[in-house]
Order: structure tokens, then sequence, then C-alpha cells
DNA sequence: GTCTATAGTTCGATAGAC
DNA sequence: GTCTATCGAACTATAGAC
């Protein structure tokens, strides 16, 4: 029925040439400055290559957020396996490479299948945060419940992105503030490992 | 010197039009789609008019972006008379059509001119609300100092962004706990006024 | 204020040769 | 695997008539 076009090799060196200039693209000019044209260009070679390996721009753009995404769950899987996971996360979040995120979230706006794709992996790795704030929280000071957890969870992944992004263009107010605000929380629930014990360097309180 | 070109005046009803069917677009397929044509098109006029009132498609999203700000601007203006500004600044942060704003921070990331209008707006709104905060803080139970109050302005305008955000996408994992904390946090700092006596229904605890 | 007409780009995608 | 060649469409922006 369909006509059996054919379609380049996931292993190729030219394919991933072609996504690591996609990607490089969408996080300088955004994507809808992605076009085959640029991206051959980009690669030095012709148009219909690109389309040989990703016969429409859609599929691009989807293989460019997969290998991101499987990069990043990747990193909260370690971040989880350290000694301070909470920690980990925290400073995970705030490294990471927002501007493609950000990108990719504006695309699923009107990409449906981009936006099931997405909501998929952001609710898989928020799962793997509630659960590390749910033992976190359970081994440390006050009695807070599952839903906190997951509540918690969120929120920091919300301050993370917040704060990349506006960092991205520009904003500074309250970035500070709020960064001061969270490290003083995390170290609160999740105090240094009985291994390294307590450096006790006087640490700029404050409460909330 | 520069070819003095024609444009439309601002009180223009054609121009206003203009405007409100661009806005629709965007909310609806992302500001990439957003083309001279496209809107001549939604108000049944020619491309040729569109440009008479906005030279350049920047300067269409530009207005646009102008317009939305103003209006978001007296509500949180407003929001900040009520009786209980906190819990209206949260209301009017999760009411917002935030698709709008999450369009123009992606198109901020490679449009200067419009990252530095969004920037100068967004600063001067989280200013206002890290007053509102430090206000019900001084009034409230702890001592929080100002520091704090501005964190936690940028940590309810982030959490607000990215549960709107993810709404939109489909995801919901962690959304309604966080809002939940969120919730009963401002329950604690601002609680009902004197005026309406408490009314007494046993609420749900969460605590953090 | 609104139109027609058009120049000049850039784009996605395909067919088919090598 | 990579290319040439190309169709057909969409876009920005301008000039100038009405």
């Amino acid at each position: 029925m369909a006509a059996p076009r054919r379609v380049g090799t996931e292993k190729s060196a030219t394919r991933l040439a072609i996504l690591d200039a996609t990607e490089r693209m969408m996080i300088d000019d955004g994507y809808a400055a992605v076009s085959t044209r640029k991206v051959a260009a980009a690669v030095a070679l012709t148009p219909a290559l690109v389309h040989y390996y990703f016969p429409t721009t859609d599929d691009l753009l989807l293989a460019v957020y997969r290998r991101a995404a499987a990069r990043n769950f990747e990193r909260v899987t370690e971040a989880l396996a350290s000694p301070r996971p909470l920690h980990a996360l925290w400073a995970l979040a705030i490294a990471a490479p927002t501007v493609l995120a950000a990108e990719f979230m504006a695309l699923a706006n009107h990409r449906k299948t981009i936006a099931a794709e997405i909501a998929h992996n952001i609710e898989r790795s928020r799962q793997l945060h509630a659960e590390a704030f749910s033992r976190a929280l359970a081994a440390g000071t006050a009695g807070i419940d599952r839903d906190a957890a997951a509540g918690l969870g969120f929120l920091m992944a919300g301050a993370s992105r917040a704060l990349l992004m506006e960092q991205g263009i520009g904003i500074r107010a309250g970035h500070r503030e709020a960064c001061a605000l969270i490290e003083a929380w995390l170290q609160r629930v999740e105090a240094p490992t009985p291994a390294a014990p307590t450096p006790r360097k006087p640490r700029r309180r404050i409460r909330a």
C-alpha cells in the first residue's frame, strides 16, 4: 500500500551529524529556525540526504528530542544513586541545557506527536523525583506524606525550569533568593552523609 | 534619511482586529505559525494591509506582547489591592492564559528586542510580588526577611508557569499535590480577613 | 485605508541517477 | 549513501493605484 520509501540506518555517522547540527540550531535559533535545507548546509550535505534519514521535519525534531531525553534520563538515574539524591537532582536541574527543553515545550504546544512524547517522559522522570523525595523525607525531620513528596518534586522541577528560562532572557530578580531558599531547605531535609562528617562551615541561614 | 513609510494609527479598528487574530493564532498554533498572510486571511483582508499597520512581522508580535503585558499588569495591580493579595496573585497566576506567555518566552530566546521587553516586564511584576510577600509575611507568623520574600515571589511565579505549561501538553503528575502545598502555605501566612470571620470548615492539612 | 501586483526568498518533499 | 534537479507552495516586503 504505502510507498516503501528508503530510510537510513540508525547507526550512521551522517545521521548523528545531522542530529547534532539540528540540536545546535534549535538551541541557537529556536525550533522554528530548523529547516532541512539549513541543517543540510550545516553538515555540508544536501537537503535530500536529510530527508533520506528523516522523511519529514517532524521526524527529525522528534529524533533530536528522543536522544536528548534519553541522555537526561541517564543523568537523573545517576543523581538518584548518589549519596544525596535530592541535592544531586537539584544540581542537575539547574545545570541542564534548558533552552533545548524550552524549545520542545513550545514545540509541543502545536504538535501533538511531540506533546505526547514529552508528557510521557516528564511523567516518568517526575515519578522518580517523587520517590526520591519520599525516601529522603521519610528518613528526615517531620512527618511528610506521599502527596507532599509528589508536590515537592514538581515544585523543584518547576523552579529550576523557570530559573533557567528566565536566565536565558536576562532576568535575575529573585533568583539568588529563591536558590538560597531551596538550598537551605535541601540542607535541612538531606543532611550531609555521616561518612563525610559535617564540615561545620557556618552557613547562611534562611528560614521559610 | 530613512524612507518615510506609511503606518496606520494606533486606534484603528482594523489594527485591533489584526492584533486579536494574531493573538488567537499564537495561542492556537504557536508563534511560528504567525504569518502576515494567515493573519490577513483570518481578518478577511490583504497581507499588504497587515504590513501597513505593522511594517515587519516582529512589529506585529511585539504589539501583541505589549497589549497582553499591559492587560496582565492591570490584573496584578487589582490583585494586590484585594484583601488577600497573595491568594489573589496565586489565583491570577494559575488562571492567566499562559500558553501565550510561553510562546513569548520561547520567542524571546532568539529575538533580542522581545527578550528585553519581556525581561523588563517580568522584573517589574516580580518587584510587586516581592513587596506583597514582604508585607504579608511581616504581618504574619515567623520572622522572614526581604530576601525570602523575593525568593518566594519567584517560586510562586515559577510554579504557576510550570503548572500551566505542563497542563497544556497533558501532564498532570504532581500538580494536584503541588497546588495543595502552595494553597495550604498561603492559608497559613495569609489568613482570611477578620471582616469575614473564619468559616471554620475543617481544612485538609498538609504540612511542609 | 485598502487594494492589486509582484519581486525575491525559502521551504518541504520527491524522483531518479550514480 | 549521496547527489542533481525540480515541483509546488508559502513566506516577507514593497510599489503604487484607487
